[in-house]
RNA sequence: GCGGCUAUAGUUCAGUGGCAGAACGCCGCUCUGUGGCAGCGGAUGUCGUGGGUUCGACCCCCACUAGCCGCCCCA
């Protein structure tokens, strides 16, 4: 540590948020790009939206009432630069629907009259308490469909397509055990009938609720429903159920999702009681979770996502009803990291197919000359240095690579190499042009 | 935002009111073109930060910060 250091504080990364170091990073980015090649075959294009936007859109989209909104925004003031201009609040984005939405109703991609089928991939910002698996900056992989009625973008096969998409990404990914849980919660005035008869049921019975569960009856009775203090689950189980409140609309449009998942053989569990925390939610929610044990504590929700069927008129924009989910890129992480492992350390690096040894430092050069042919040649390659002895030589190449490329003297005056294989312990001497065919 | 636990070497962790420890890892030598094993040697560090108690604090007390766990919420 210098001296500078040692009298000065350390600036550290800021409370929640983390860097990403290799080689960790090369699981970050086989877990994009399974998903990135996912999407492609079912037809999604990639969308980039601002990391950050005018306030008024969460409090709009998200909603004013929500946790998110109401104490979980990294807000500030954009100060006016000139006079003919007005200071303006900015957020990071707590999420990345609303921005999506924002763009589609912005770019009037509507008006191209097809069904939009977009995904991002992006970092987004919760002023929470850090706990393993949450984090400030945390990176969700998500999507949306939506578009004009006439685009089918309501049509509940969409729903069924996006849930299926998603058995299939986490299979790829080798996620074990997942569950998915549904449910509707209805239109946008089925939702409002539901709370206030959930409040009216609660109101005599609540008294003999826990303290957790006579706040929430109070501040929002959807809670209540997730509640897993057991002294309470009879009387939730007494509570009304949305699925009476529904609409018939809604109630056909969730029994078609239904049937379009059993018909492509996708398990699910129907839950009466999974609602979800933003406000633009209609019909079909949805969440997938893994068992304890997966690697994420008790944060066991690994995705969520649902249908929005009135975002876009409360952004000011057409009517444009979709659906979407957003996956915890961190906490998917987490869960490989965990069934990779057993222990939760991070995998291993993958290894370079070789590493060229120079035997002296008049062999460098040499050496770099040839570290190229390989490299272009789409091999990957580790150059060491000719003040090296062979055995550091050794044990740095065994560290990183497979095999482990010799340059002498005798080799280069004879345009041949000596290799060894590390798994195997086999030593040949060939000529430089055969080096690609065995190293592969 | 609230509560609990924790913070010692690069890593995982012991430890005691009186000289700072182990394992693994790292570096060197045995050994100038053959590693993994072995032997010998070496460096590890303001004991999270700042105060307090004490002749003396890594240890006891307080505050702060951070991580983990629970609540809340969510991805």
């Amino acid at each position: 540590m210098s001296t500078l250091a040692k009298q000065t504080s350390v600036v550290k990364a800021v409370r929640g948020t983390r860097d990403l170091l290799p080689p960790e990073t090369a699981l970050w980015n086989h877990v994009e790009s399974v998903a990135r090649a996912v999407f492609a075959r079912y037809g999604f294009g990639e969308i980039r939206t601002p990391i950050f936007e005018d306030t008024q859109l969460f409090a709009r989209g998200v909603g004013e009432e929500t946790d998110i909104v109401s104490k979980e925004m990294y807000t500030w003031e954009d100060r006016a630069r000139a006079q003919s201009e007005k200071s303006q609040s900015l957020t990071l984005r707590p999420e990345n629907t609303a921005g999506v939405v924002r763009a589609y109703i912005e770019h009037k991609l509507g008006e191209r009259g097809d069904l939009q089928k977009l995904y991002y991939i992006g970092p987004q910002f919760r002023r929470e308490r850090p706990q393993r698996g949450r984090y400030r900056q945390f990176w969700q992989i998500g999507v949306e469909v939506l578009g004009p009625i006439s685009s089918g973008a309501e049509s509940p096969i969409r729903d069924a397509e996006v849930l299926e998409m998603l058995a299939t990404l986490l299979d790829e990914l080798g996620i074990k055990g997942w569950r998915l849980e549904l449910n509707s919660v209805g239109s946008a005035t089925d939702r409002p009938r539901y709370v206030a008869a959930l409040r009216e049921a609660l109101a005599p019975v609540k008294s003999r609720m826990c303290e957790d569960n006579q706040r929430r009856a109070e501040t929002n009775p959807l809670r209540v429903l997730d509640s897993k203090a057991p002294e309470d689950q009879h009387i939730i189980n007494a509570l009304p159920k949305i699925a009476d409140f529904l609409d018939d609309a809604s109630r056909e449009h969730f029994a078609a999702v239904l049937a379009a998942l059993d018909a492509c053989g996708v398990a699910y569990t129907v839950n009466p009681r999974l609602v979800r925390g933003l406000d633009y939610y209609t019909r079909t929610t949805f969440e997938f979770t893994v068992p304890d044990g997966s690697g994420l504590g008790t944060q066991n929700a690994l995705l969520g996502g649902g249908r929005y069927d009135g975002l876009s008129e409360m952004l000011g924009g057409p009517k444009a009803p979709g659906i979407g989910f957003a996956i915890g890129e961190d906490r998917l992480i987490l869960i490989l990291e965990e069934q990779a492992t057993g222990t939760g350390e991070p995998v291993a690096a993958q290894k370079l197919d070789a590493y060229i040894a120079p035997m002296g430092i008049e062999r460098n050069a040499a050496a770099l000359a040839l570290a190229r042919e390989l490299r272009r040649a789409g091999l990957s390659v580790e150059v060491g240095d000719g003040t090296f002895r062979l055995k550091k030589s050794f044990e740095a190449a065994d560290k990183v690579a497979r095999h482990i490329i010799i340059l002498g003297e005798d080799e280069l005056a004879t345009h041949t190499a000596t290799v060894k294989t590390f798994a195997t312990g086999e030593q040949v001497k060939i000529a430089q042009t055969e080096l690609q065919s065995l190293l592969r």
